[in-house]
DNA sequence: ATACAAGCAGAATAATTATACATATTTTGT
DNA sequence: ACAAAATATGTATAATTATTCTGCTTGTAT
């Protein structure tokens, strides 16, 4: 329940511009979860997501961006949504569990890792487009370091 | 004076394990400085620090880390292209002075944001596909905080 | 089956942060 | 130098966020 949950944050911070917690309780009643602020603010303390000034004068949720501790953050969403890693010339193939790859996917664009080109999920699967065979190696060897 | 206070708020944030902005106050007195909490909260925002979840279980104001620096990017070819941002259903349409649609349409499509499906430039006019209606109004929301 | 522990979440509330408003201060143009 | 405009700040308060306390639910060992 709560995992899933937070998935669906990760996924609506990525998306729109929310900036405060009621909104984003807005949207995950629209998602059909229902839970209230207090659990939202623990949510936000577990997946590590900052409020933060913006260019506009808003402020705006997002993942914050914190050296390598970044890894830890999507490790439990990477580690139950991944099934195996795989690449193939300049592309990187990454399966998942049904329904699970956008939010991975989510979690593999909120790493931004340089060899990324770009990324493209379905239901169960993700392609990552690489510079180059050697790129989606190291992408592979990345990702695998992550779920394993 | 207020110059010099923020250099020494990102000092001491960087120096110290600071939680809250009354924290952050008491230093600052510490240092000679003698402002309020609303100063301070003003401050924060100018600067764009965040106050970000630690490993401890602690909050820590931190030095945002990018995330919303892609926007700057583009603010320049963005402001002096643009006239005007609306929708209608799930299209978003932005008017361009003559000859830049072109450029500016291409600093939205690096933006990547995910809502837009895919867009469309002539000569002053972009076209924006979006997913529905609601997409189309975060968009117009987002470029026009943008270039205004 | 029962007791116990651990984790989760809601309600209420405490703590913290942002802002509306009113002044003061600085800057700018003349 | 002076007036006008812009910027900065404090006060008070509104808005937002974190946490305490409590009751559930679930899994586990006795």
């Amino acid at each position: 329940m709560k995992k899933s949950r937070h998935e669906l944050i990760l996924e609506l911070v990525e998306k729109y511009n929310i900036s405060t917690q009621d909104e984003l309780l807005e949207k995950l009643h629209e998602n059909g979860v229902a839970v209230t602020q207090a659990t939202v603010s623990r949510d936000i303390k577990e997946l590590r997501l900052v409020k933060q000034p913006a260019s506009n004068g808003q402020y705006k949720y997002c993942v914050a961006a914190g050296s390598d501790e970044k890894y830890m953050k999507y490790y439990a969403i990477f580690a139950e949504s991944v099934t195996s890693v795989d690449y193939a010339q300049n592309i990187c193939l990454i399966k998942c569990h049904p329904g699970t790859a956008n939010a991975a996917c989510a979690a593999i664009d909120a790493l931004s890792i340089p060899e990324i080109l770009g990324t493209l999920a379905g239901d169960d699967t993700i392609f990552i487009l690489c510079k180059n065979e050697r790129s989606a190696q190291n992408t592979k060897r990345e990702l695998e370091a992550l779920f394993k």
